[in-house]
DNA sequence: TTGTAAGCGTTATCAA
DNA sequence: TTGATAACGCTTACAA
């Protein structure tokens, strides 16, 4: 019952129980090949020495670690300040935990490391199976996967990004729709986009659904990039408030930013959401703490994450699981966002 | 150089160079007991076959894992909105990285699993040693580590709660000066704290310094706890701002909850400083984003990962750490605090 | 300096 | 139903 000191092995169980040692591993694995009296017995007395597997000598025969792997970029700043990425943590580990997987992670400085990372985990079989996560376009990883199809892999962006690889796709031009449509019909026709990193695939993808919707509905778009700090959003805004004829909306690519963005709209005396309507892609607390609250492009990030867990898991069991969509962005309209000044409108 | 479809072995290194399979193993961890000229060419060999160590075989081997654990409480809403986890585990990630350990993650949804998930590395060795975070008062966790000595284990958390374990320290009471002193400074005389849920060893420890620092300087102090979220402190704000008198500044325990705070009382038409003064525990983007910005107590929370890091591989490579100080906190004075109302003074 | 062989703690095969 | 015994891939003591 209580952690032993020194490791007990299966020896140590076996012969504690008077059997051999595989009979007491087929005993504890519940696999058939022992009588019900002796699977009894060996349970009995593996409980009493508070016998475990040792993690190590399971993987190496079954070359299984139980293990997810994940890199995160290295940016504390944007890490903790961005609730994306732990959100999306929060759901992976409690449908892993749930199989009694978990989560290896480490942190990459640079792309170079990144693909270096996942490298790695391949040649040492450290994990079971990894995640992909902000794809850039003719990202190094799709082709590093693509020559290893033993390691299971899922990437979590827009499908059109992942060449056929096992894909969470999430519709981001579906919510680029919803959020121009929901200007346009506020009388907007000059709006702005302050975006993510230009090398980033969501960004890429986000940018051409933004200049076709807008392109069709005849309004005015203009877009700046950023390195999604909550500094870089500030200055996009400062340099898009600066210049006439402004903008009469803005839509920020993540929540720091459009928060970021309102208070540089303060501090410049242009009011929200009277002179100036403000958007955030993603959406959580912050959004509705500010003041104005901000209008935002809501999805469930925490379910993604379980959904990711238990397609990886699928694919450790040789499933194919092909695309399978993220749920839906919805629109949350809060007060950040109104009709567009009189004297601008169409 | 490309990696291999199938595993390659030692073995297959050694055949391919001609030499045994130790040799190998020496060549390539850089130990004595080969030629140079066979070194040379054993390590050309591997490289060349794209070898890399089994993670299992090596850990089955030589009792390492490279591996540290960390428990995540399971609370998405505040592990993602809150930049305390993740700043913390940046800085561990990157300190981690440079000596090639990783991260192990596992989620606890409640008490109870949080211990068994530490007794099961113990059991299984899962990893080479682990974090205790968020210690309650009595925590079984203490007793756990106790026990299981074998373990290294480094706790961060005030000293007066770890029993003897390894400490990363954080000098809470201190901050509580600083706070109560900078309010006192202003005139406040009746001061209101929303703390952290009651049980959590921290809160506690702040708790009674507050107490001390109040009564010494004759201050008014009322506290409530919360469960750290930020409706849990907008309901506590709520709750102090609508019973006569009210206090005339309020501390939260986190940056979440302040801004959740600083949103009630403008709805409540209550001015913020001039009729209310409001604090943060923890400095992050949001309260320098907050209008008006909100005070905080900022410390260097990668900065601590980085430490807990290198404390751990040093407690791994049996050296004694005792308890060692996090960086201090510093007061960031900003807008949300100023005098306290006339009429309230002393 | 080199090679043989015995662990590490499991799982899994194959006779008995 | 059982119990030896051979993997799994590496490290390391011991012999040659």
């Amino acid at each position: 019952m209580a952690a032993q000191k020194s490791k007990v092995t299966i020896f140590d169980v076996a012969k504690a129980s008077g059997v051999s040692s595989s009979a007491v591993s087929y005993a504890l694995n519940g696999k058939p090949g022992v009588s019900e009296a002796t699977r009894a017995k060996v349970l009995e007395v593996a409980r009493e020495l508070g016998w475990k597997p040792n993690g190590a000598a399971q993987s190496l025969a079954q070359s299984k670690t139980r293990r997810i792997g994940l890199v995160l970029g290295y940016d504390p700043q944007l890490l903790a300040v961005e609730p994306y990425m732990m959100s999306l943590i929060s759901g992976l580990g409690a449908e892993l935990e749930r199989k009694d997987y978990s989560l290896l992670v480490r942190m990459s400085m640079d792309h170079d490391d990144e693909d270096a990372i996942i490298e790695d985990w391949i040649a040492t079989s450290n994990v079971d199976a990894m995640l992909l996560l902000n794809l850039e376009i003719g990202d190094d990883r799709i082709e590093t996967m693509k020559q290893n199809p033993q390691m299971p892999v899922l990437a979590v962006a827009d499908a059109s990004l992942t060449a056929g690889l096992p894909t969470l796709a999430s519709d981001d031009a579906a919510a680029v729709g919803l959020a121009v449509r929901h200007l346009y019909d506020l009388g907007h026709r000059s709006i702005a986009r302050v975006a993510g990193p230009e090398e980033l695939g969501h960004s890429y993808i986000r940018d051409a659904a933004f200049s076709e919707a807008t392109t069709e509905l005849g309004i005015r778009y203009r877009c700046l990039h950023t390195d999604y700090t909550p500094a870089s959003g500030a200055g996009a805004t400062r340099r898009l408030l600066s210049v006439n004829p402004r903008p009469t909306a803005i839509i920020y690519d993540n929540d720091v930013m459009a928060l970021a963005g309102e208070s540089v709209a303060a501090v410049l005396g242009v009011h929200v959401p009277s002179e100036l309507s403000i958007m955030s892609w993603d959406d959580s607390f912050m959004c509705e703490a500010a003041h104005p609250g901000i209008t935002a492009l809501n999805r469930d990030i925490v379910r993604s994450g379980h959904m990711a867990a238990s397609l990886m898991l699928k694919l450790i069991d040789g499933e194919d699981v092909g695309v399978v969509e993220e749920p839906p962005y919805v629109l949350k309209v809060r007060e950040s966002t109104g009709p567009a000044p009189a004297d601008r409108q169409a």
